[in-house]
Formats: C-alpha cells, structure tokens, sequence
DNA sequence: TCTTATACATAATACTCTTATGTATTGTTG
DNA sequence: CAACAATACATAAGAGTATTATGTATAAGA
C-alpha cells in the first residue's frame, strides 16, 4: 500500500472509471475489484467509498438499483449519461496530470 | 490547472525532488520553478508551501540559510543528507502509485 | 459455534490544501 | 514620481477528503 496521502482526490476517478469498464456494481464489488486490479494497493476504505458513492448519485452521475439478495441488500451503481462523460473528462484530467509530474519531477513511466 | 485536489499529497514529493535538482532554493524561487516546469499547470500557493517547508524543516529534511538581499531577507532551503534519502523515497513510491493507477484506470502514459 | 466474509452506513477525527490576510521591499511603467 | 506589479516572507480560518472507529445485520466456512 503506497502511501494513502496520494489516493487523496483520485477516489471519485477511480469510481467512475470502474464502473464504466465493469457496469452495475455494488458497493463491497468496488472494493473487492479495485484490490484486485491494484495487486492489493489500494484498498478502498467504506468510510470513504459510501459517502463518494452518495456524493455521486445527489450530483446525477451515478443512479442505484436496489436488490434484495435473499434478506441482505444490495445496491447497485450505474453511471448516467453525465456520469458516462464525467468519468471520461476525469481519467483525461489525470493522465494530464500525470503528464505533468513526471515533467516536475523528472521522472519515466515505464 | 488540473483539479487541485489531484495535487494533495503531492506537494513534499515535488519539494524534496525540485530541491534535490536544483540545489539550494528559496520559497519564492520554488514556487517559479515549479511553474516553470510545469508550464503554468501547478501553481503552489504560499499557504501551503510555507507551512510545508516548516514541516520538512522541523523534521530534518531539511535546513535553512539565511541572506540578507538589502534589506529583504531570504530564507534558501537545502536538502539534510536524511533529506536526501527521503527525496528518492518519495519519487519511487510516487511512480509506484502512477504504475498502480495506470492498472486501475487501463490508461497509458505518454 | 465461532470466526470470517459480505454488505450497508454514519460520526469523530486528522490531515492537507485553499483562500484570505498581513507585512514589507524592489522593479517597472505611464 | 506615483501607482502598480512582482518579489518575499508568514499565519489563520475554513473547506475538502480521507482514516479510524463504530454500528447493524446476514451468509458462509471451519
């Protein structure tokens, strides 16, 4: 786990961009994904993913789909149309920002 | 200028790295460089940058000179040879996280 | 049966940065 | 030469984002 200080205002790209690959996913999914697609370097705290998530949804650019999975619920997250062209403008946003340090700090990617 | 909240986390790494370069700097001169470098993208603000230099001051990363420009005065700062560690430190978990990052958002950079 | 994993959520706290403010000197331009 | 911009330091109030702690509850596995 890298340093958390870092993940600090990438939470809500990363949320958006994992639920435009992947569709409908549920909260614990996320997490449970984005473990596995950092090797188990980012670990999504749900102090931090749930309030993001509702966050998102009262701005329109996730919308929920609520299922009853035998007593438990589970919530599902999709992006609306805003959110489909947020999620893109964020990765952009940090890419260029990427770009950028790697410039200041003199540094290759690769 | 990205979104700044990109940018939380970042500020000691770019510090410690500029410094390590470019040798002995004084706040205003940091703030130039890293404009410079970054043609106009980050722009460090005094609020920040300030208390910052204090913190890596307080914890031996760095010290401080003082000059006497007429009658201003200028406060250069230098990497300590801990400083200089920490420096490397921070840019490698820095392109670890990007490495991450770049997993996570199926990006490539450059 | 006990522990772990699943699954939601909120509250107190910590940390980092922005914005606002303050002081003062030096250089530039009309 | 007066006014403004740039240089140069610094702190404080506030905002934003995440961590840690806590709470509730079901399902699965040892």
């Amino acid at each position: 786990m890298h340093s958390p200080e870092l993940l600090k205002g990438t939470l809500q790209t990363i949320v958006l961009k994992v639920l435009k690959d992947h569709g409908k996913m549920y909260g614990y999914e996320i997490t449970q994904r984005v473990k596995e697609l950092s090797e188990g370097r980012i670990l999504l705290t749900e102090g931090a993913l749930y309030p993001t998530l509702h966050k998102l949804e009262a701005e329109g650019l996730l919308k929920t789909e609520i299922v009853n999975i035998g007593k438990r619920i589970r919530k599902y997250y999709l992006l609306t149309a805003p959110g489909k062209v947020i999620a893109k403008d964020r990765v952009s946003e940090f890419v260029d920002f990427i770009n950028t340090m790697t410039t200041v700090l003199q540094v290759k990617i690769e």
